[in-house]
DNA sequence: ATATTTTACGCAAACGATACCGGTATTATT
DNA sequence: AATAATACCGGTATCGTTTGCGTAAAATAT
């Protein structure tokens, strides 16, 4: 079955004219007489026509659509930067066209050619957990494809970046362990080549740094798969609570991974905050109402994801080549709630 | 800018060949030399030729894309369900594009009209929660759109149709109240139009009706606009607790209205499940680690979506008219937790 | 009355790919 | 050697829309 939507030359047969003059009645153009541009556009009123725009696409060579491509939709952090990219799109007359990646590297490259042979104006991308070749990317943004980094970055030079301030948000988390006695304070990490990792991990150091905790490196963990399996998370808690030095506190760096280890601990009876305390990357709006209330690292995905489709609309409407590359930094917040404080 | 791509004219060009030769060699026709494909296989290869979407979307008349209208893309339930639709066209060779109606009837019309422009090859819409005029989406049927209606049903007579049992769910999580001996059950619904609005408080009433407890009209609520603004939930909770005769356990109907009940209670100290029992409507993965634990009823979200787009595919997909129309009914899954649990 | 401008429209090319309808060599058949 | 068959390839229309160019008729100017 096909829907059959009306066309300029339909218009034209039945009105007598020709294309062009039908099309730049619909136009508006000076060079068509009042009489005759009353008869067509209440002719394409009546019968409810619309350009095609797979025909103007071709013309244009523009599709006024854009990708995105994410690990998982069903993320909160995802789904709701896809809200605000979303809303941006609708406004500036662009469609949004959404692919996974599901933390798989193949899956990301595959994705990211069926996006450009779908020819999107532009790309909004977030690499998987796997990624540590970023060619398939460097490749098509070389060739001129519009991009805008987003969440974990890439360190291309010249394009736009949209992120949050990981050092900033892991400090600020570890220092408030740190202030409410927590002294042994483990960080369960995604992937280590996420530009979100080694920021994360390195606002995590410096916070112990600066607090005159000794790092000990084996409290540092990374989740290969971004945490995406529940096991994953398992053998990394297995590890910590069979050491010798058991860490009391855990941070842990995104939302799956959070989820993780607070199921974690209820199957295994550990004590939210008192025999370890729990800090974590979360996008969920109940972490207040969890069992203990969970004290969340929030970021702010819908601005985040208004921010980066305005830049690659403003990129994808720009006359000449961008000069100026934005590295916008947005800043988390720190949620401060019963799963960190001991007493 | 623009992501210029490599034509077949380029490669005729450059070959020294007619488009419709090396257009007949990219397809391995029988009618060109071994010798010509391979050099055009080759010259393709190499410049990483991919034929045009967008011209061949003109020539075939179909695009190859779907359109999905939910009322909010940051919800569990509609995320999981787009990753459904999501992975089914991957699979099939579909893009898919999304549109938010945000409960919002004007929007949901213009989103309609939007994707219908966009010149998708199939819709699956799931209504918002103010619409009680459909004829939009019938117009849009009845002119040949391939359409699967989804979630929040419509009842035109041919269409195919995914949804839950509804009905089943209320009466499950309603059964499960009594026995656990709560007696003045509330119902808080979305709104009343909502074909998931309708059943599931005709299960409630079942329920009640075969445990032989009066039906209290009082006690049946309904949120206007889906429980989207706190306000709405918070107005209900406020009457509900300030009658004569207060309702023991609350059923909330849909994901959004179970979390601002949960708050709801929390803020005013309301006690679950002592001083009120709680079965909530709910596709997040962390109920059990709620404060009580939560008892939900989840919809298998992700299957729907993929029923839903493989549904969708074929109907596109199919050479003449479907006579046949699915109505697929999933169940539901009770999850029994504390919050409903007296004792 | 003739020349020039203006008005109002049609023709055709273009965007990229496909497919029908051809055509021309070369080889096979009689 | 003449004809048929085959292999191989090009020209062109098509999808829906826009746009530069051309042009008839009408309007204005000389």
């Amino acid at each position: 079955m096909k829907f059959e939507a009306i066309t300029i030359k339909d218009i034209a047969k039945a009105l007598g004219l020709s294309t062009s003059t039908v099309s730049r009645a619909l136009r508006d153009s000076y060079e068509i007489s009042p009489e005759t541009k009353v008869k067509v556009l209440e002719y394409a009123k009546e019968n409810n026509y619309r350009p095609n725009p797979i025909a103007l696409s071709l013309k244009e060579k523009r599709s006024s659509s854009i990708g995105v491509l994410v690990c998982e939709i069903a993320n909160s952090f995802f789904s709701q930067a896809i809200n605000g990219i979303e809303s941006v799109a609708q406004e500036k007359g662009y469609n949004v066209i959404i692919a996974q990646s599901k933390e798989d590297f193949e899956k990301e490259v595959s994705s990211i050619q069926y996006l450009a042979s779908r020819s999107v104006d532009g790309i909004i991308f977030s690499v998987s957990a796997e990624t540590s070749d970023f060619s398939h990317l460097q490749n098509l943004y070389a060739r001129g494809m519009n991009m805008v980094s987003f969440d974990r970055v890439v360190d291309f030079p010249d394009i736009h970046k949209v992120s949050v301030d990981n050092y900033k948000a892991a400090y600020e988390a570890t220092t408030h362990f740190i202030n409410n006695g927590y002294k042994d304070i483990a960080c369960v990490a995604n992937a280590a080549f996420l530009s979100i990792t080694k920021e994360r991990v390195e606002g995590y150091k410096a916070a112990l740094r600066d607090h005159s905790i000794p790092l000990n490196p084996n409290n540092i963990y990374y989740c290969q798969h971004g945490g995406l399996l529940y096991e994953e998370v398992e053998a990394i808690m297995d590890d910590a609570t069979k050491r010798k030095e058991k860490p009391d506190a855990i941070l842990a760096c995104s939302d799956k991974i959070t989820t993780s280890v607070m199921r974690y601990c209820q199957d295994k009876n550990l004590s939210i905050p008192k025999q370890v305390g729990l800090v974590g990357f979360s996008n969920l709006d109940l972490t207040d109402l969890l069992a203990p209330s969970l004290t969340v690292v929030r970021q702010p995905a819908y601005e985040m994801g208004r921010i980066a489709a305005e830049l690659l609309i403003k990129q994808i409407e720009s006359k000449r080549p961008i000069k100026q590359f934005e590295d916008v930094v947005i800043a988390t917040e720190l949620h401060q709630r019963a799963s960190s404080k001991k007493r």
